[in-house]
DNA sequence: AGATATTATGAAACCACTTTCATAATTTTA
DNA sequence: TAAAATTATGAAAGTGGTTTCATAATATCT
């Protein structure tokens, strides 16, 4: 009897343990046969450094999907049985830099039959079953990576977002966010242009510094959404660049980021604010329409700012406030 | 860069590993969250339980593949939960019975709706994947029963069997292997009959009692083929049973065990070895007719003995003491 | 140019198990 | 029926990591 395998999705993660630990455990054991003085878990850090040395711990950690500290504590065993070097670095000098050693080069070439072997018995291994198990994992790996298996039960008990949502103002380490939320949705409707690689490249210098501000949104420490408010020379405030990834739309998200940047330009104490949107973007216009924004004849930011298509809204501040 | 997913087959293990680390680690999270006081890893024994209680610690072990400690480490955690009872065998004095208590049946239906949408949301993930994952995983675990991964490896770099083949005598723990052996290939060509269903469920009485024998050839602690030596009432010595699994046909493991009998037999100073075979097993009988078997026309084992069709062939063994 | 935030690393503790070793109870065999 | 083998269990240590916390070096912002 076999209740893990009867619990069937229940017990999804306890099998695919179970099988892992059953694949390593045999690879131990080849080595151990074979009498060769090499550790399962040595692997992918010796392949990884045979292919590119000197790499960082960090830099290995995010390649091996380890944490920093295994890969410590394997670079520590590995340095004792001189498989690796290990040297400061240069440029930054908090970092240690790992290389294969010259003795490490000939483990890996004098392993290297047996790696094969392994490759190709795993390869009919999965054939047999039947199934393309790598792409298949693949794949779902790609789906927890827009929205984790946390996230999904907790939707679906609470039909709401998993923790709360908090909207918060631009860090240095929210650079990269930017710029991949609003590259997500740029590249649904358009391509990215040269004026927007540029804006979303330098936030700071091409926003902040310039009188404007950027708010994004986390749920669960995970920045789901984003919203700027651009400060033009002329005094022009723009709202600008509003991005919620796929996976959180249509939970009250933007209109969050929207409200804070209208909160904000209000504090400005500036008439009007403006914004930029295509015809395409049909949700994002419904939702500008309701925070009162009224579509406007003439483009203050003039036309040839974009190659996409683009028409102009605007939403009057003072009215709002003596509401 | 990630490494893992690269390396395709030969990390097949760790990207298990790691999905279901991902998997897990969500479901603790998601628990928490919910502000239930339950830890994900007590889930499968709680289901267990509530499915059936009593089980012993070992019963339990094998049904959710994980050793017997496990299983009483969890116990004590879930006791203090209050969550299952311990009482010890009434049978079995050694056995501890452990039974699901009232709030473990309390909190199993206060968790059952989450867990309903944990497998649903894995059912969705699976099925987003495009491949029955489950029932991949299920063949490849088949097939890693048939012959493990350390093996099939050590097969293709050495063309030899991993380890050493050993000859060995009966020992009560094998009883069921020399059931499952014999099993195995009768119903490859024939049906189970009365006569065998007799024989291998009592090997000691039928067998070893009588003044036969029965060996076992062992690889790497796993018994891989046995073959048995029996003494009739008319002292007339008949080699049966020899049977080998499938994956380690052509090895040579029939042969050894073979001559394992016929030295045996050699032994007692009898003046001949009898057996029955079918013309149906033709690898049996060429090797048979290479260790000397010769067919012979008066079977004395009598003609009604077995459904199948057999004839006896015999070899001479003081004859071949002179050799 | 400070002040503030972030990054790279490592030590220590923890985690969810497994392995090893020991004991007691039971089953099989001789 | 005693001896030998096996089974059920549990204590203690080991394993291959992760988490947490702390420190030093850099990067960014004002």
């Amino acid at each position: 009897m076999d209740i893990i395998s009867e619990l069937a999705e229940l017990a999804f993660a306890s099998r695919l343990k179970r099988l892992s630990e059953r694949l390593m455990k045999d690879v131990s054991l080849l080595y151990k046969k074979l009498n060769v003085d090499f550790e399962s878990r040595w692997f992918s850090l010796l392949f990884a450094l045979n292919r590119k040395s000197p790499m960082s711990i960090t830099e290995l950690a995010s390649a091996l999907g380890l944490t920093h500290t295994a890969i410590n504590q394997l670079a520590s065993e590995m340095i004792q049985k001189n498989l690796i070097n290990s040297t400061k670095g240069k440029m930054d000098e908090r970092q240690r830099l790992l290389s294969i050693s010259k003795n490490g080069r000939r483990v890996a070439s004098s392993l290297s039959p047996v790696w094969e072997e392994i490759r190709l018995e795993t390869k009919r291994l999965i054939e047999e079953s039947g199934f393309d198990l790598l792409s298949a994992i693949g794949k779902i790996e790609n789906r927890l990576d827009e929205r984790n298996m946390y996230e999904r039960v907790w939707f679906r008990l609470k039909k709401s977002l998993p923790g709360k949502l908090e909207i918060l103002e631009y860090r240095p380490a929210w650079k990269k966010c930017f710029f991949e939320l609003n590259q997500e949705w740029l590249l649904e409707n358009f391509e990215m242009e040269e004026t927007d690689l540029k804006l979303l490249s330098d936030p700071n210098g091409k926003i902040i510094r310039t009188g404007g501000a950027i708010f994004f949104a986390r749920i669960e420490n995970r920045i789901v959404g984003t919203c700027a408010l651009i400060k033009h020379r002329d005094g022009i405030l723009e709202l600008a660049k509003l991005a919620v990834t796929k996976k959180f739309r249509r939970n009250g998200i933007g209109k969050k980021l929207v409200q804070a940047v209208i909160d904000r330009a209000k504090s400005m104490n500036v008439e009007s604010l403006y914004l930029q949107t295509s015809t395409v973007l049909e949700a994002a216009n419904s939702l500008y329409y309701k925070y009162g924004f009224r579509k406007v004849k003439h483009n203050p930011f003039g036309e040839e700012m974009y190659e996409r298509l683009t028409f102009a809204m605007k939403i009057n501040l003072i009215n709002i406030m003596k509401n």
